[in-house]
DNA sequence: CCAATCCGCTGACATTTGTCATCGCGGTGG
DNA sequence: CCACCGCGATGACAAATGTCAGCGGATTGG
């Protein structure tokens, strides 16, 4: 995999510490532009951003595209910077089950695959989506020289582990319309998150692949977002929706 | 939390590798013993060992007492020693979902809370069960010094990682018996891994643990016990199961 | 020895969820 | 403009799962 080279403003020597990069608008080609959007990375110090900057690189995928497939050898670490990206584990018996949206700009992916030599899932754009990639092999000399670089990683996998939890625990102990309600209650506060301001919340999902994320059926899928609306607490709209009365969501969502 | 010291064999000075530790049988209060049994930390050097046994400390508990309790303050790292350990989210619903059960020496235990303030799920001896435990505030200190311990913690979370990610695409796309057939299999494996030579797998948790763990009810567990034992892949005995049929519970497994 | 308890197990029935076939809308490309 | 296709949506029915009440064996403590 081969792609584009990333740049960093120059800033005043011996100015070592992080800060917002100068550009306005944001500059997606230069590196501290990116990582200033993301939790983990951006309060990486210079240094270790121009070390992550001589082997990252930059490249664009278009909906349906595969950053990478189940089984391929696992070289790259991939970092998102916009657009969104489903990665999903396909079963012998043919079905797909996707267990992480990556929305956030910084969102990690691929990080559970570092110490494998395969993929263990597929990880698919679901809209024009800009990553870069990290070669895994150049991340050991990386890490000897800065130590913040470890422990950015494993802040970013403690949250994986924490969201992976709260799934299991959805998937296990709740039940179609119980689920739904948590996600769009998820999907609510991501948006916060984002500081996106609208009222409607955008769904970048088709509902068979919501479906495939929350562990049911189109079918089950489609009933639950009815009573959902029946019960006045969201209101579908033409590819979203927007949440009437979040304490009803809330309450339906917990299950008694 | 307070426990028991460890100590470290003395070796000759000059030998700073990994090796296993003279002890035979092991001892149960000797770090080296310990980490030697696990698959992560058996590799640390002396220097790394020395370097966690300043901090480590050594503590029992028995059957259905708590290592910790979601929500309170997550001050320590545990490492399981011998024993077994279930750790379960609780709902507002009052249900629990079981998400990890540590039972192989050496196991990280609360690694996901790291980095929060409380812990985020509930800890649970199912038998007697020895544990070490690190309180976290010593972790900056450590891993400054030893890069390998950062190391070793990302091989664990990865690998934990890739253990959710299988558990999520379980509960989400197979039905009650594939899960089952499913978790007997994982059974085997784990028991294989700890070298057990027994045909016979002992089964640590309850029925309605169990069901906790699959995300089903006891009743539709027993139904799917039932059936793989009519199918002749099992049977089950006084307290465990026998398995009669790899080829059939793997089959079973996936559905299709 | 008995009572109390925990746990595994079962039957009967209600509810939820899946399956399958089908319809219709909206976009897209010839 | 029309044919095609992907996607959302629906009804009817089948299958899986949950709920609840209850039985009985094993263990524990008096």
């Amino acid at each position: 995999m081969s792609g584009v080279k990333l740049w960093i403003q120059e800033i005043p020597a011996g100015d070592n510490v992080a800060g917002p990069c100068p550009h306005k608008p944001a500059d997606d080609r230069c590196l501290s532009c990116i990582l200033d959007d993301s939790d983990y990375f951006s309060t990486l110090s210079l240094q270790a951003k121009r070390a992550l900057q001589e082997f990252l690189e930059f490249k664009s995928f278009n909906r349906h595209a595969l950053l990478y497939r189940e089984g391929r050898a696992s070289d790259d670490l991939f970092i998102l910077i916009s657009g969104q990206v489903k990665v999903y584990k396909s079963l012998p018996n043919g079905r797909q089950q996707i267990h992480k949206l990556a929305v956030i700009p910084g969102d990690l992916i691929a990080c559970e695959d570092l110490y494998l030599d395969r993929y263990s899932s597929t990880a698919e754009a679901i809209c024009t989506t800009n990553v870069c990639f990290l070669p895994k092999r150049h991340l050991p000399q990386i890490i000897s020289r800065h130590q913040e670089i470890p422990d950015t990683l494993m802040r970013s996998m403690a949250r994986n582990l924490n969201f992976y939890i709260r799934h299991i625990a959805n998937l296990g102990q709740k039940n179609a319309l119980e689920r739904v309600a948590s996600y769009l209650l998820f999907l609510h506060e991501t948006h916060h998150e984002r500081n996106l301001r609208s009222e409607e919340l955008r769904e970048s999902l088709t509902r068979t692949e919501l479906a495939d994320m929350i562990g049911v059926t189109q079918r089950t899928l489609i009933r639950s977002l009815k009573k959902l609306e029946s019960e006045q607490a969201i209101v579908l709209t033409r590819d979203g929706f927007v949440i009437l009365d979040k304490n009803i969501l809330e309450y339906l969502s917990a299950g008694d």
